[in-house]
Formats: C-alpha cells, sequence, structure tokens
DNA sequence: GTAGACTTTCCTGGTT
DNA sequence: CAACCAGGAAAGTCTA
C-alpha cells in the first residue's frame, strides 16, 4: 500500500522520516481504510498542497505500487503556479490513472523488452527495411515514466541521500553546484528511471550538456561537476517545497 | 496534423 | 589509454 518510490519527494522525505521512527505508521494504516477523508492539517499540510491528491490517491485502495508513475504528475514545471483545488487535481489524477491503464496495461502483459537487449539489435540489423538508428531510438516508450525531466530527478537524487546511493553529492549547496561521484552509478538510476538498460554516463552526460541552452544547468570548472541554472527550480534549502 | 520540448543515441574531436 | 567534456545531428515520444 505505502510505496515509497511513488511519492512526491517532499513527502517522502517527511513520511518516511516518520515511519522510520514509528510515527505515523498507525494513521496511514487508518487512512488506507477510509480514502482521502483523512485530515491533512494533522500532517502540517494545506488544504491546497499539490501533494494532497497523491496522498490520499496513495492511501487508497484503487492505488497499486505498480502505479508509481502516477508521481511525476507532481513533477512537472510550473505546477505550483496556480495550484487547482483538491478534487479538481484528484480528478486529474482519476484521469491520468485511466491513461496509465489505456498505455500501461498492454505493456504489462508481456515481459518488457528493451530495444538494446540481443534479440532487438539483431532483428533491426537483419532488416533491410529498418530506419536509421531504429535499433537505438525510439526507446523512450510511453511518457507515463517519462514525465520526470532528467534535472528534476537529479535534484531529487541531490535531496534524498537515500535514493542517491551516493551517485551525486553537492559540491557546494548554496551555489547550487554539485559533482557526480559514482557516474556508473548515476547512469544506472537514471536508466531505471526511464527503464532503459541502455543508459550510461555517456549519454546521461550529453542529455546534462543540453541544459547548458535552456539555462537549466550552467557550465563549471571541474570534471564531473555540474552547477543548477536560473531556470533550475526546487533545489534551494529555502524552498519549502522544493517548488517554486 | 503540426510544432516545440525533451530525451536518446551516435559521432568527432579535444582535454584530463 | 581510459574517462570525461563539448557540441552537432538526427530521430522518437509527448504535449499543447
Amino acid at each position: 500500500m505505502y510505496h515509497s518510490s511513488a511519492l512526491p519527494f517532499t513527502l517522502l522525505s517527511s513520511f518516511t522520516a516518520d515511519l522510520a521512527n514509528g510515527a505515523n505508521q498507525t494513521a496511514l494504516t487508518e487512512l488506507s481504510t477510509t480514502p482521502n477523508s483523512w485530515d491533512c492539517s494533522e500532517y502540517g499540510l494545506d488544504v491546497n498542497d499539490i501533494d494532497l491528491p497523491f496522498l490520499a490517491y496513495l492511501t487508497s485502495p484503487d492505488y497499486s505500487s505498480s502505479d508509481s508513475d502516477i508521481c511525476n504528475l507532481t513533477d512537472s514545471t510550473g505546477v505550483s503556479e496556480t495550484l487547482p483545488q483538491f478534487t479538481d487535481l484528484l480528478a486529474t489524477v482519476t484521469t491520468h490513472r485511466k491513461n496509465l491503464e489505456q498505455q500501461v496495461l498492454p505493456d504489462k502483459t508481456s515481459p518488457h523488452t528493451s530495444v538494446c537487449e540481443e534479440t532487438s539489435i539483431q532483428e533491426t540489423k537483419s532488416s533491410p527495411v529498418t530506419p536509421k538508428h531504429h535499433s537505438r531510438r525510439g526507446t523512450k516508450g510511453n511518457r507515463t515514466n517519462q514525465s520526470v525531466h532528467l534535472w528534476e530527478f537529479v535534484r531529487d537524487l541531490l535531496l534524498s541521500p537515500h535514493k542517491n546511493q551516493d551517485a551525486v553529492r553537492w559540491e557546494n549547496r548554496k551555489e547550487g553546484t554539485f559533482r557526480v561521484v559514482k557516474s556508473d552509478m548515476f547512469a544506472q538510476l537514471w536508466g531505471e528511471q526511464k527503464k532503459n538498460k541502455c543508459m550510461n554516463y555517456e549519454k546521461l552526460s550529453r542529455a546534462l550538456r543540453h541544459y547548458y541552452k535552456s539555462g537549466i544547468l550552467e557550465r563549471v570548472d571541474g570534471r564531473l561537476t555540474y552547477k543548477f541554472g536560473k531556470k533550475a527550480h526546487g533545489w534551494r534549502e529555502d524552498s519549502p517545497k522544493q517548488l517554486t
């Protein structure tokens, strides 16, 4: 019922801490039997809190751990500009869930096969009509698990050490500089996020470099070192919701 | 249907 | 020599 990877970071950090201390466990258990009826103030959350629908959903019988993609909605940039009402967001979640069922369920019925796996590679190699790069492109699949942007993924890794596995760490938190400590691990974590077994640091770093142009990241001296740019948000210590 | 954003993948050349 | 950096190019998916 309580699937840690499905939770938005802001809730994840606070609730996992509480759960680790044994706090709120009873309350969460009770919540699971009375979906969406709990008192948000008990957790210090506002009724318009962006995370509420997700927690309500996650604590409802409708939720299954395989729906972890649902958390991606909270990671969209600019989502906090105007917070919709709880019911509206809940409707959004419901709609998103239906979309997930339509888009993801077919994949659930058959084993996941990566285009990087040998069989696919061999097939594409042997096919004369295969378009250029077909064997290595088009791996994004459905977007349900893609809504998390790379920079947001990196940010959340930095902000949640328990998921980090020491792959990246802050170099200077105030300046927003961070360093990739274990490039292989870093790429592996991103690959797991994207369900892409072919991810490596070369590709990951290329994706990061794309952010220079958009201002999400800034160039800094030093190998394996990056810096959040003006367009990146939610990484500062003084951003209470990790969103601005 | 289309454009733009985002990401992946490959490549070449340079640097550490 | 390996690992990393920089950036062009192309292509796929998703969203508006």
